[in-house]
DNA sequence: GCTGATTGCGCAATGG
DNA sequence: CCCATTGCGCAATCAG
């Protein structure tokens, strides 16, 4: 249990469809608590990086409640060097950016769109389902080894025994040639041989 | 190719080490690309949730040239109720929370602190190892399945190789046990079969 | 108690 | 356009 409480001092994110409703619910009414969050924040925002590490953004949803709830959503996942992702583009950048049409594309999307977080939730859903799928292949895929395995076993005392059966029934055979030899030649030397031919 | 480009537009974050360097070095030296994002940026802040979303937490680094960098730092990964971490505490909560010790704990740790930026980088790379770790292993068993189906099948036709050889066998033996029998009691019928008893 | 290893999760890019 | 997959970072938890 607990998979994934998480530290509401940075996000208390609660998507659009507010899932885990009840305490996030709560948490909004409760205005002092949000006074708080917003005080120990700007006491963490306080100090500065050194070197200053990650330029992001944030959303500050003026207000709902009175509350001034910052939206932030850095995520701060690549941190490549960005070719110029940048769609408002040209205004002081040096090169003349070609007027091409940067309506949809290049433009990242409002954050707080309802249209964005309907994307984001069904993307989640997808990769949550996705990862499912994975986990569960790799399991059959365990399980299959298993199985192989055991069927090796199978296979292997199957041989073992028809390896033996073959050995006894050759044995036998050449008893009985001798067998035959001697009926066919009682008249030969001697016969004392046959007790050791086990050998084949 | 192109595995992690990132946003840029939110976040360009560049780690401690500045990992991929270059890129993000020249896009902060341009100041009016800052500027725009900033400007866009605050046009998406304009707008506010239907619902209120996520409440999170920024960091705005105030000068680092002149440009008002914004940490932020979100993640916004959980969503669950967070029962109270609020570590600043309880100032204007409800509830009594018990005077504990919250001087290390529940402190969601200095996000700017270069002591932060090493524990995640650490992290990160361990991340990274252990899901590599995992992908070989994933890709091991598969490989196991197929040698194992191989020996499978080694074994499959070994069984079906002695399977034959001792049929022949048996029919051998079989045979030269009338042999046997005729040669035993000459007497009897019909000596006939005899001509077919080539067999060794 | 700390550190690396795992794990669940969300975001964004990309593939189909 | 949507879903599926993948790489990645964050945070919680496990394990030594």
């Amino acid at each position: 249990m607990f998979e994934g409480k998480e530290n509401l001092f940075f996000q208390a994110q609660m998507g659009s469809t507010l899932r885990g409703s009840g305490t996030c619910e709560d948490f909004l009414a409760d205005q002092t608590i949000d006074h708080l969050v917003l005080i120990s924040t700007c006491s963490v925002l306080t100090r500065e990086r050194a070197q200053m590490s990650k330029v992001s953004q944030q959303n500050t949803t003026p207000s709902v409640n009175g509350i001034s709830v910052i939206h932030t959503q850095a995520h701060a996942s690549g941190l490549q060097q960005v070719p110029q992702l940048v769609p408002a583009g040209p205004g002081g950048g040096g090169k003349a950016v070609p007027p091409s049409k940067q309506s949809k594309k290049s433009l990242p999307m409002d954050r707080n769109s309802d249209e964005y977080r309907q994307r984001r939730e069904r993307n989640n859903m997808a990769v949550k389902k996705s990862r499912l799928k994975s986990k569960q292949k790799a399991q059959d895929t365990l399980q299959r080894v298993n199985q192989l395995k055991e069927e090796n076993e199978r296979l292997e005392a199957k041989i073992k025994l028809l390896t033996k059966e073959l050995s006894v029934l050759k044995d036998l055979f050449l008893e009985h040639a001798h067998n035959l030899a001697d009926n066919v030649q009682p008249s030969s030397t001697e016969n004392t041989t046959d007790s050791d031919n086990a050998g084949q």
